[in-house]
RNA sequence: UUAGUUAGCCAGAUGGUCGCAUGCCUUUGUGGUGAAGAGCAUGAGGAAAGUCCGAGCUCCACAGAACAGGGUGCCGGUUAACUGCCGGCGGAGGCGACUUUAGGGAAAGUGCAACAGAAAUAAACCGCCAGAAAUGGUAAGGAUGGAAAGGGGAGGUAAGAGCUCACCGCACGCUUGGCAACAAGAGUGGCACAUGUAAACCCCACCCGGAGCAAGGUUAAAAGAAACGCAAAGAUUGUUCGUCUGUUUCUUAAUAACACCGCUUGAAUGAUUUGGCGACAAAUUGUCUAGAUAGAUGACCAUCAAAAACAGAACUCGGCUUAUAGACUAACUAAUAAG
RNA sequence: GCCCUCAUGGUCAAGCGGUUAAGACGUCGCCCUCUCACGGCGGAAUCUGGGGUUCGAUUCCCCAUGAGGGUA
Protein backbone atom coordinates (compact mmCIF):
# COMPACT_ATOMS: atom_id res chain seq x y z
CA UNK A 1 0.00 0.00 0.00
CA UNK A 2 0.73 3.23 -0.36
CA UNK A 3 1.96 6.00 2.88
CA UNK A 4 -1.50 7.85 3.26
CA UNK A 5 0.29 11.42 1.74
CA UNK A 6 0.56 10.13 -1.44
CA UNK A 7 -3.07 9.38 -1.95
CA UNK A 8 -5.63 11.20 -4.11
CA UNK A 9 -8.59 11.08 -2.58
CA UNK A 10 -11.45 14.01 -2.80
CA UNK A 11 -13.76 13.37 -5.59
CA UNK A 12 -13.16 17.30 -6.90
CA UNK A 13 -9.58 16.42 -7.49
CA UNK A 14 -10.37 13.43 -9.65
CA UNK A 15 -12.50 15.61 -11.68
CA UNK A 16 -10.01 18.17 -11.84
CA UNK A 17 -7.48 16.26 -13.01
CA UNK A 18 -9.55 14.57 -15.61
CA UNK A 19 -10.26 18.08 -17.18
CA UNK A 20 -7.62 19.77 -17.16
CA UNK A 21 -4.70 17.13 -17.36
CA UNK A 22 -2.67 15.52 -19.97
CA UNK A 23 -3.36 11.68 -20.90
CA UNK A 24 -0.95 9.00 -21.99
CA UNK A 25 -2.45 5.26 -23.16
CA UNK A 26 -1.08 1.96 -23.15
CA UNK A 27 -3.19 -1.09 -24.50
CA UNK A 28 -3.72 -2.05 -20.63
CA UNK A 29 -3.25 1.02 -18.95
CA UNK A 30 -3.54 4.92 -18.88
CA UNK A 31 -2.11 7.66 -17.41
CA UNK A 32 -3.58 10.85 -16.54
CA UNK A 33 -1.67 13.64 -14.82
CA UNK A 34 -1.19 17.76 -14.08
CA UNK A 35 1.46 19.78 -12.55
CA UNK A 36 1.00 20.48 -8.88
CA UNK A 37 3.07 23.16 -6.11
CA UNK A 38 2.06 21.17 -3.37
CA UNK A 39 4.89 19.23 -2.05
CA UNK A 40 3.61 15.45 -1.05
CA UNK A 41 2.44 14.74 -4.87
CA UNK A 42 -0.29 12.08 -5.25
CA UNK A 43 -1.47 9.35 -7.22
CA UNK A 44 -4.94 7.69 -7.66
CA UNK A 45 -6.58 4.94 -9.38
CA UNK A 46 -9.00 3.99 -11.11
CA UNK A 47 -10.53 0.21 -11.83
CA UNK A 48 -13.89 0.30 -13.71
CA UNK A 49 -16.57 -1.93 -13.22
CA UNK A 50 -15.80 -3.69 -16.95
CA UNK A 51 -12.66 -4.80 -15.18
CA UNK A 52 -14.83 -7.72 -13.53
CA UNK A 53 -16.10 -8.92 -10.25
CA UNK A 54 -14.50 -6.74 -6.73
CA UNK A 55 -12.47 -9.42 -5.84
CA UNK A 56 -10.59 -8.31 -9.65
CA UNK A 57 -11.00 -4.97 -9.15
CA UNK A 58 -9.60 -4.67 -5.87
CA UNK A 59 -6.53 -7.51 -6.93
CA UNK A 60 -5.59 -5.05 -9.49
CA UNK A 61 -5.70 -1.92 -7.43
CA UNK A 62 -3.26 -3.62 -5.22
CA UNK A 63 -1.02 -4.67 -7.77
CA UNK A 64 -0.59 -1.18 -9.23
CA UNK A 65 -0.26 0.28 -5.59
CA UNK A 66 2.55 -2.26 -5.10
CA UNK A 67 4.01 -1.44 -8.27
CA UNK A 68 3.89 2.80 -7.92
CA UNK A 69 5.01 2.12 -3.74
CA UNK A 70 8.43 0.56 -5.39
CA UNK A 71 8.92 3.30 -7.72
CA UNK A 72 7.58 6.28 -6.19
CA UNK A 73 11.26 7.17 -5.86
CA UNK A 74 11.49 7.83 -9.56
CA UNK A 75 8.65 9.34 -10.08
CA UNK A 76 8.80 13.63 -10.99
CA UNK A 77 7.28 14.81 -8.00
CA UNK A 78 5.60 17.91 -9.62
CA UNK A 79 3.26 16.44 -10.88
CA UNK A 80 -0.14 14.58 -9.49
CA UNK A 81 -1.23 11.16 -11.57
CA UNK A 82 -4.35 8.76 -12.15
CA UNK A 83 -3.40 5.49 -13.32
CA UNK A 84 -7.01 4.02 -15.08
CA UNK A 85 -7.09 -0.13 -15.86
CA UNK A 86 -8.51 -1.01 -19.16
CA UNK A 87 -9.81 -4.32 -20.05
CA UNK A 88 -7.21 -7.23 -19.93
CA UNK A 89 -5.22 -6.07 -17.17
CA UNK A 90 -6.30 -8.49 -14.87
CA UNK A 91 -4.53 -11.39 -16.78
CA UNK A 92 -0.95 -9.50 -16.45
CA UNK A 93 1.06 -10.23 -13.46
CA UNK A 94 3.34 -7.87 -11.52
CA UNK A 95 6.41 -7.49 -13.77
CA UNK A 96 4.51 -6.99 -17.11
CA UNK A 97 2.20 -4.14 -15.14
CA UNK A 98 5.56 -2.68 -14.04
CA UNK A 99 7.26 -2.45 -17.26
CA UNK A 100 4.07 -0.60 -19.10
CA UNK A 101 4.10 1.84 -15.87
CA UNK A 102 7.62 2.81 -16.98
CA UNK A 103 6.52 3.05 -20.32
CA UNK A 104 4.14 5.54 -19.77
CA UNK A 105 6.14 7.73 -17.70
CA UNK A 106 8.81 7.55 -20.33
CA UNK A 107 6.32 8.80 -22.86
CA UNK A 108 5.26 12.00 -20.86
CA UNK A 109 8.88 12.01 -19.95
CA UNK A 110 8.26 12.25 -16.09
CA UNK A 111 10.66 9.18 -15.41
CA UNK A 112 13.59 10.16 -13.88
CA UNK A 113 16.12 7.21 -14.03
CA UNK A 114 16.18 6.14 -17.45
C1' U B 1 -11.66 -52.20 -2.32
C1' U B 2 -14.28 -49.38 -6.11
C1' A B 3 -18.52 -46.38 -7.63
C1' G B 4 -22.68 -43.57 -5.99
C1' U B 5 -26.62 -41.04 -2.71
C1' U B 6 -27.71 -38.17 1.62
C1' A B 7 -26.11 -35.32 5.84
C1' G B 8 -22.23 -32.74 8.36
C1' C B 9 -17.48 -30.17 8.58
C1' C B 10 -12.99 -27.39 6.65
C1' A B 11 -12.27 -23.47 2.89
C1' G B 12 -4.48 -23.69 2.26
C1' A B 13 -0.49 -24.11 6.22
C1' U B 14 4.47 -22.66 8.21
C1' G B 15 8.81 -19.36 8.15
C1' G B 16 11.43 -14.82 6.30
C1' U B 17 11.81 -9.53 3.97
C1' C B 18 9.03 -5.01 2.43
C1' G B 19 4.17 -2.49 2.90
C1' C B 20 -1.32 -1.09 4.69
C1' A B 21 -5.65 -0.32 8.52
C1' U B 22 -7.31 -0.14 13.66
C1' G B 23 -6.36 -0.30 19.00
C1' C B 24 -2.78 0.28 23.13
C1' C B 25 1.78 2.39 24.71
C1' U B 26 5.79 5.63 23.75
C1' U B 27 9.19 9.50 21.24
C1' U B 28 9.52 13.99 18.23
C1' G B 29 6.72 18.23 16.47
C1' U B 30 2.53 21.85 16.83
C1' G B 31 -1.47 27.06 19.59
C1' G B 32 -3.48 21.65 19.28
C1' U B 33 -4.50 13.61 20.88
C1' G B 34 -4.51 17.46 12.63
C1' A B 35 1.48 15.07 11.46
C1' A B 36 5.63 11.55 11.58
C1' G B 37 8.47 7.35 13.76
C1' A B 38 9.54 2.76 17.04
C1' G B 39 7.22 -1.53 19.72
C1' C B 40 3.08 -5.02 20.77
C1' A B 41 -1.79 -7.08 19.47
C1' U B 42 -5.61 -7.82 15.93
C1' G B 43 -7.28 -7.65 10.78
C1' A B 44 -13.10 -10.61 5.22
C1' G B 45 -17.12 -15.29 4.12
C1' G B 46 -19.67 -20.00 3.91
C1' A B 47 -22.00 -17.84 1.17
C1' A B 48 -19.58 -11.39 3.15
C1' A B 49 -23.35 -12.15 -3.00
C1' G B 50 -28.75 -11.67 -4.74
C1' U B 51 -31.88 -8.04 -1.91
C1' C B 52 -36.57 -12.39 -1.85
C1' C B 53 -38.81 -12.21 3.37
C1' G B 54 -38.65 -11.02 8.86
C1' A B 55 -36.76 -8.02 13.00
C1' G B 56 -33.60 -4.57 15.99
C1' C B 57 -32.03 0.72 15.71
C1' U B 58 -33.07 6.05 13.97
C1' C B 59 -36.21 10.06 12.21
C1' C B 60 -41.07 11.53 10.59
C1' A B 61 -45.76 14.70 16.63
C1' C B 62 -48.05 10.83 20.33
C1' A B 63 -47.43 6.86 15.21
C1' G B 64 -53.06 7.36 16.00
C1' A B 65 -58.59 6.76 13.25
C1' A B 66 -61.41 5.57 8.54
C1' C B 67 -61.02 4.10 3.46
C1' A B 68 -58.00 2.37 -0.25
C1' G B 69 -53.76 -0.81 -1.11
C1' G B 70 -50.57 -5.06 0.00
C1' G B 71 -49.48 -9.85 2.24
C1' U B 72 -50.64 -14.64 4.42
C1' G B 73 -54.24 -18.89 4.32
C1' C B 74 -54.74 -27.57 6.84
C1' C B 75 -53.35 -28.38 12.41
C1' G B 76 -49.97 -28.01 16.51
C1' G B 77 -45.26 -26.28 18.09
C1' U B 78 -40.77 -23.05 17.84
C1' U B 79 -38.89 -17.95 17.70
C1' A B 80 -37.64 -11.15 19.23
C1' A B 81 -40.22 -11.82 14.49
C1' C B 82 -41.37 -14.18 9.85
C1' U B 83 -44.16 -15.85 3.90
C1' G B 84 -38.76 -19.11 7.95
C1' C B 85 -37.96 -23.82 10.65
C1' C B 86 -39.75 -28.55 13.20
C1' G B 87 -43.50 -32.36 13.93
C1' G B 88 -48.15 -34.17 12.25
C1' C B 89 -52.95 -34.48 8.96
C1' G B 90 -55.02 -34.65 3.98
C1' G B 91 -53.73 -34.81 -1.44
C1' A B 92 -50.21 -36.37 -5.50
C1' G B 93 -46.08 -39.67 -7.24
C1' G B 94 -43.49 -44.44 -6.30
C1' C B 95 -43.61 -52.01 -5.73
C1' G B 96 -41.11 -49.93 -1.57
C1' A B 97 -37.71 -47.12 1.70
C1' C B 98 -39.34 -42.37 0.73
C1' U B 99 -40.18 -37.76 -2.01
C1' U B 100 -43.29 -33.61 -2.81
C1' U B 101 -47.31 -30.13 -1.76
C1' A B 102 -49.53 -21.38 -1.50
C1' G B 103 -53.82 -27.16 1.07
C1' G B 104 -59.98 -21.56 3.60
C1' G B 105 -64.76 -20.41 0.73
C1' A B 106 -67.59 -22.24 -6.03
C1' A B 107 -75.77 -23.41 -2.23
C1' A B 108 -73.09 -14.54 -1.20
C1' G B 109 -72.57 -12.45 -6.04
C1' U B 110 -70.08 -11.39 -10.95
C1' G B 111 -66.94 -13.06 -14.93
C1' C B 112 -64.54 -16.83 -18.15
C1' A B 113 -64.58 -21.92 -20.32
C1' A B 114 -61.23 -21.41 -27.40
C1' C B 115 -61.69 -25.72 -30.74
C1' A B 116 -64.55 -30.08 -30.96
C1' G B 117 -69.44 -31.68 -29.83
C1' A B 118 -76.61 -32.33 -30.77
C1' A B 119 -75.97 -29.89 -26.16
C1' A B 120 -71.02 -26.51 -21.77
C1' U B 121 -74.82 -25.39 -17.14
C1' A B 122 -77.98 -26.02 -20.75
C1' A B 123 -81.43 -31.41 -22.68
C1' A B 124 -82.11 -34.54 -26.76
C1' C B 125 -78.62 -35.23 -32.70
C1' C B 126 -78.45 -40.50 -33.67
C1' G B 127 -80.78 -44.15 -30.81
C1' C B 128 -84.71 -47.16 -27.60
C1' C B 129 -90.20 -47.64 -26.69
C1' A B 130 -95.56 -46.53 -27.68
C1' G B 131 -98.42 -44.80 -31.81
C1' A B 132 -101.32 -45.22 -38.52
C1' A B 133 -99.41 -40.33 -38.02
C1' A B 134 -99.12 -35.89 -35.33
C1' U B 135 -96.93 -36.52 -31.03
C1' G B 136 -95.51 -38.45 -26.38
C1' G B 137 -92.17 -41.28 -22.85
C1' U B 138 -86.97 -42.04 -22.01
C1' A B 139 -81.58 -41.27 -20.92
C1' A B 140 -79.19 -47.68 -21.27
C1' G B 141 -75.76 -47.19 -25.75
C1' G B 142 -72.88 -43.74 -29.59
C1' A B 143 -69.54 -39.71 -30.89
C1' U B 144 -66.72 -34.74 -28.71
C1' G B 145 -64.25 -32.79 -24.71
C1' G B 146 -60.26 -31.31 -19.26
C1' A B 147 -65.44 -31.49 -17.69
C1' A B 148 -71.87 -34.21 -20.23
C1' A B 149 -77.36 -34.58 -14.12
C1' G B 150 -72.62 -40.31 -8.58
C1' G B 151 -69.90 -45.49 -10.22
C1' G B 152 -70.13 -50.17 -12.31
C1' G B 153 -73.58 -54.75 -11.12
C1' A B 154 -78.44 -57.18 -10.17
C1' G B 155 -83.68 -56.62 -10.13
C1' G B 156 -87.36 -53.98 -12.63
C1' U B 157 -89.80 -51.92 -17.22
C1' A B 158 -93.26 -50.99 -23.29
C1' A B 159 -88.29 -48.83 -23.31
C1' G B 160 -85.84 -46.79 -19.38
C1' A B 161 -84.56 -44.23 -15.00
C1' G B 162 -81.57 -44.32 -7.31
C1' C B 163 -87.42 -46.46 -9.60
C1' U B 164 -85.69 -50.55 -5.96
C1' C B 165 -81.52 -53.52 -3.71
C1' A B 166 -76.26 -54.80 -2.10
C1' C B 167 -71.21 -52.64 -2.28
C1' C B 168 -68.36 -48.14 -2.98
C1' G B 169 -68.64 -42.71 -3.20
C1' C B 170 -71.29 -38.13 -1.46
C1' A B 171 -74.23 -35.14 2.21
C1' C B 172 -76.09 -34.81 7.29
C1' G B 173 -75.98 -35.18 12.37
C1' C B 174 -74.13 -39.00 16.32
C1' U B 175 -70.33 -42.07 18.97
C1' U B 176 -65.14 -43.32 19.85
C1' G B 177 -59.75 -41.83 19.48
C1' G B 178 -56.75 -37.34 19.06
C1' C B 179 -54.91 -30.60 22.12
C1' A B 180 -56.18 -30.05 16.82
C1' A B 181 -56.13 -30.80 11.49
C1' C B 182 -58.38 -35.43 10.97
C1' A B 183 -59.25 -40.77 11.28
C1' A B 184 -62.45 -45.02 12.41
C1' G B 185 -67.38 -46.92 13.33
C1' A B 186 -72.54 -47.71 13.03
C1' G B 187 -76.98 -44.80 11.30
C1' U B 188 -80.14 -41.59 8.18
C1' G B 189 -80.93 -39.51 3.20
C1' G B 190 -81.96 -41.44 -2.22
C1' C B 191 -78.13 -37.55 -4.41
C1' A B 192 -79.60 -31.47 -4.23
C1' C B 193 -79.36 -24.19 -6.24
C1' A B 194 -75.99 -30.21 -9.45
C1' U B 195 -68.89 -29.14 -13.94
C1' G B 196 -64.20 -26.46 -13.55
C1' U B 197 -61.66 -21.95 -12.39
C1' A B 198 -60.54 -17.64 -6.55
C1' A B 199 -51.96 -18.17 -8.64
C1' A B 200 -59.98 -14.23 -12.34
C1' C B 201 -62.73 -10.21 -9.59
C1' C B 202 -64.41 -11.37 -4.91
C1' C B 203 -66.08 -13.21 0.37
C1' C B 204 -64.17 -14.72 5.26
C1' A B 205 -60.15 -14.79 9.06
C1' C B 206 -55.44 -12.79 10.58
C1' C B 207 -51.30 -9.29 9.79
C1' C B 208 -49.11 -4.64 7.78
C1' G B 209 -48.20 3.57 9.09
C1' G B 210 -43.79 5.64 5.96
C1' A B 211 -38.69 6.07 5.02
C1' G B 212 -34.08 4.13 5.61
C1' C B 213 -27.14 4.42 8.88
C1' A B 214 -25.73 8.48 2.53
C1' A B 215 -31.17 6.95 8.80
C1' G B 216 -30.07 10.34 12.38
C1' G B 217 -27.24 13.25 15.91
C1' U B 218 -22.84 16.34 18.13
C1' U B 219 -19.04 20.48 17.50
C1' A B 220 -17.06 27.21 19.96
C1' A B 221 -18.39 31.81 18.38
C1' A B 222 -18.68 35.20 14.19
C1' A B 223 -18.83 38.42 9.77
C1' G B 224 -20.64 39.31 4.83
C1' A B 225 -23.78 38.27 0.52
C1' A B 226 -27.93 36.14 -2.21
C1' A B 227 -32.76 33.64 -3.05
C1' C B 228 -37.75 32.31 -1.43
C1' G B 229 -41.43 34.12 1.60
C1' C B 230 -47.04 35.07 5.16
C1' A B 231 -49.54 30.94 3.21
C1' A B 232 -47.03 28.05 1.71
C1' A B 233 -43.07 24.78 3.07
C1' G B 234 -41.19 21.10 6.15
C1' A B 235 -38.86 12.71 3.86
C1' U B 236 -44.83 9.99 5.60
C1' U B 237 -50.25 6.55 -1.34
C1' G B 238 -55.24 9.67 -0.79
C1' U B 239 -58.65 12.17 3.03
C1' U B 240 -59.46 13.94 8.22
C1' C B 241 -57.50 15.31 13.16
C1' G B 242 -53.16 17.11 15.10
C1' U B 243 -47.45 19.76 15.64
C1' C B 244 -43.44 23.47 14.62
C1' U B 245 -41.73 28.58 12.44
C1' G B 246 -38.35 31.40 9.26
C1' U B 247 -35.88 28.16 5.45
C1' U B 248 -32.01 27.35 1.92
C1' U B 249 -27.39 28.47 -0.55
C1' C B 250 -22.50 30.76 -1.09
C1' U B 251 -17.75 33.13 0.80
C1' U B 252 -13.98 33.72 4.90
C1' A B 253 -10.04 30.37 8.79
C1' A B 254 -7.60 23.15 8.67
C1' U B 255 -13.95 23.97 8.99
C1' A B 256 -20.99 22.77 8.62
C1' A B 257 -17.25 18.45 6.24
C1' C B 258 -11.55 15.79 4.33
C1' A B 259 -14.13 16.32 12.06
C1' C B 260 -16.62 13.26 15.83
C1' C B 261 -20.72 9.97 17.47
C1' G B 262 -23.92 6.23 15.34
C1' C B 263 -19.65 1.70 14.77
C1' U B 264 -19.62 -2.98 16.92
C1' U B 265 -20.76 -6.92 23.78
C1' G B 266 -24.62 -9.03 20.59
C1' A B 267 -32.20 -11.98 20.52
C1' A B 268 -23.36 -13.10 20.22
C1' U B 269 -20.70 -17.63 20.39
C1' G B 270 -17.48 -22.48 21.99
C1' A B 271 -17.86 -26.65 25.50
C1' U B 272 -20.71 -29.68 29.00
C1' U B 273 -25.32 -31.21 31.27
C1' U B 274 -30.71 -31.48 31.34
C1' G B 275 -35.72 -31.41 28.76
C1' G B 276 -37.90 -32.40 23.84
C1' C B 277 -39.05 -37.23 18.13
C1' G B 278 -37.41 -32.39 16.37
C1' A B 279 -37.09 -27.05 15.40
C1' C B 280 -35.48 -25.25 19.99
C1' A B 281 -35.24 -24.00 25.25
C1' A B 282 -32.86 -23.81 30.18
C1' A B 283 -28.52 -24.09 33.45
C1' U B 284 -23.11 -23.97 34.37
C1' U B 285 -18.58 -22.31 32.54
C1' G B 286 -15.20 -20.02 29.03
C1' U B 287 -14.12 -16.20 25.00
C1' C B 288 -14.00 -10.91 22.99
C1' U B 289 -13.53 -12.11 17.54
C1' A B 290 -12.51 -6.32 11.36
C1' G B 291 -14.62 -1.45 11.76
C1' A B 292 -12.38 1.12 6.66
C1' U B 293 -14.44 6.18 4.36
C1' A B 294 -11.01 6.80 -3.11
C1' G B 295 -12.37 2.65 1.08
C1' A B 296 -7.36 -1.49 4.88
C1' U B 297 -5.39 -8.44 4.00
C1' G B 298 -0.92 -7.09 -0.77
C1' A B 299 4.12 -8.24 -3.20
C1' C B 300 8.45 -11.47 -3.31
C1' C B 301 11.21 -15.94 -1.60
C1' A B 302 11.46 -21.07 0.62
C1' U B 303 9.01 -25.91 2.10
C1' C B 304 4.63 -29.05 2.00
C1' A B 305 3.80 -33.28 -5.27
C1' A B 306 0.35 -28.43 -6.86
C1' A B 307 -1.86 -23.44 -4.42
C1' A B 308 -5.24 -23.53 -8.46
C1' A B 309 -13.00 -23.16 -6.69
C1' C B 310 -16.99 -19.54 -5.86
C1' A B 311 -15.94 -15.10 -4.22
C1' G B 312 -14.33 -9.14 -0.72
C1' A B 313 -17.25 -6.58 5.35
C1' A B 314 -19.53 -0.93 4.62
C1' C B 315 -25.27 -0.27 10.83
C1' U B 316 -26.43 -5.22 12.91
C1' C B 317 -28.93 -9.91 13.34
C1' G B 318 -32.65 -14.51 11.88
C1' G B 319 -33.98 -17.10 7.43
C1' C B 320 -34.51 -18.12 2.00
C1' U B 321 -32.19 -18.37 -2.88
C1' U B 322 -28.03 -18.69 -6.09
C1' A B 323 -22.32 -19.79 -7.13
C1' U B 324 -18.55 -23.25 -5.50
C1' A B 325 -12.17 -26.65 -6.84
C1' G B 326 -10.53 -29.83 -3.33
C1' A B 327 -9.86 -32.44 1.64
C1' C B 328 -12.20 -35.10 5.75
C1' U B 329 -16.23 -37.70 8.76
C1' A B 330 -20.79 -40.63 9.31
C1' A B 331 -24.97 -43.49 7.48
C1' C B 332 -26.98 -46.08 3.41
C1' U B 333 -27.06 -48.46 -1.70
C1' A B 334 -24.69 -51.39 -5.73
C1' A B 335 -20.60 -54.40 -7.59
C1' U B 336 -16.20 -57.36 -6.69
C1' A B 337 -12.90 -60.25 -3.38
C1' A B 338 -11.92 -62.96 1.24
C1' G B 339 -13.70 -65.34 5.78
C1' G C 1 -25.53 1.32 -0.28
C1' C C 2 -30.86 1.71 -1.24
C1' C C 3 -35.02 1.59 -4.78
C1' C C 4 -37.34 0.51 -9.54
C1' U C 5 -38.18 -1.16 -14.78
C1' C C 6 -37.55 -4.37 -18.91
C1' A C 7 -36.43 -9.10 -21.68
C1' U C 8 -40.98 -11.65 -28.01
C1' G C 9 -37.08 -13.69 -35.70
C1' G C 10 -30.79 -10.13 -37.21
C1' U C 11 -33.05 -4.89 -35.48
C1' C C 12 -37.46 -1.92 -33.82
C1' A C 13 -41.58 -3.89 -31.74
C1' A C 14 -47.84 -5.29 -31.06
C1' G C 15 -50.11 -8.99 -28.35
C1' C C 16 -58.14 -9.58 -23.58
C1' G C 17 -55.55 -17.09 -20.57
C1' G C 18 -57.54 -20.52 -26.36
C1' U C 19 -54.25 -16.74 -32.75
C1' U C 20 -50.98 -20.46 -37.87
C1' A C 21 -47.64 -15.24 -32.11
C1' A C 22 -49.83 -8.78 -35.73
C1' G C 23 -46.65 -5.54 -38.14
C1' A C 24 -42.20 -2.63 -40.13
C1' C C 25 -37.01 -2.72 -41.79
C1' G C 26 -33.37 -6.31 -43.00
C1' U C 27 -32.08 -11.27 -44.76
C1' C C 28 -32.70 -16.06 -47.55
C1' G C 29 -35.38 -18.82 -51.62
C1' C C 30 -38.68 -18.57 -55.89
C1' C C 31 -41.39 -15.53 -59.60
C1' C C 32 -41.30 -11.00 -62.73
C1' U C 33 -37.19 -8.44 -66.18
C1' C C 34 -32.40 -8.78 -71.48
C1' U C 35 -30.12 -7.37 -66.34
C1' C C 36 -30.59 -4.46 -61.73
C1' A C 37 -34.11 -1.78 -58.89
C1' C C 38 -39.40 -1.61 -57.82
C1' G C 39 -43.19 -5.28 -57.24
C1' G C 40 -45.46 -10.39 -55.99
C1' C C 41 -45.26 -15.20 -53.18
C1' G C 42 -43.02 -17.96 -49.37
C1' G C 43 -39.35 -19.45 -45.20
C1' A C 44 -36.86 -18.40 -40.58
C1' A C 45 -39.26 -17.37 -33.00
C1' U C 46 -37.52 -23.48 -27.39
C1' C C 47 -41.71 -15.79 -26.51
C1' U C 48 -34.35 -15.02 -21.32
C1' G C 49 -33.89 -19.92 -18.09
C1' G C 50 -36.25 -23.28 -14.29
C1' G C 51 -40.52 -24.60 -11.38
C1' G C 52 -45.90 -24.06 -10.17
C1' U C 53 -51.61 -22.75 -10.84
C1' U C 54 -54.96 -24.08 -14.94
C1' C C 55 -58.17 -28.61 -19.40
C1' G C 56 -54.79 -24.99 -21.69
C1' A C 57 -49.54 -19.91 -19.97
C1' U C 58 -45.98 -15.11 -24.23
C1' U C 59 -49.90 -13.56 -20.68
C1' C C 60 -51.08 -15.36 -13.74
C1' C C 61 -47.56 -16.70 -9.28
C1' C C 62 -42.47 -17.95 -7.35
C1' C C 63 -37.08 -18.38 -8.02
C1' A C 64 -32.86 -17.32 -10.94
C1' U C 65 -30.03 -14.87 -15.11
C1' G C 66 -28.91 -10.67 -18.08
C1' A C 67 -29.59 -5.57 -19.47
C1' G C 68 -31.23 -0.47 -18.30
C1' G C 69 -32.67 3.55 -15.05
C1' G C 70 -33.36 6.62 -10.43
C1' U C 71 -31.28 8.46 -5.67
C1' A C 72 -26.98 10.59 -3.24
Amino acid sequence: MLPKKNRLKKNKQFNYIYKHGQTKHDSKLSMCYIKTKYKPFKIGFTVSKKIGNSVTRSRVKRLLREVVRNELKNIDENYNYILIAREGIEKENIISIREKLIILLNKAGLYKKD
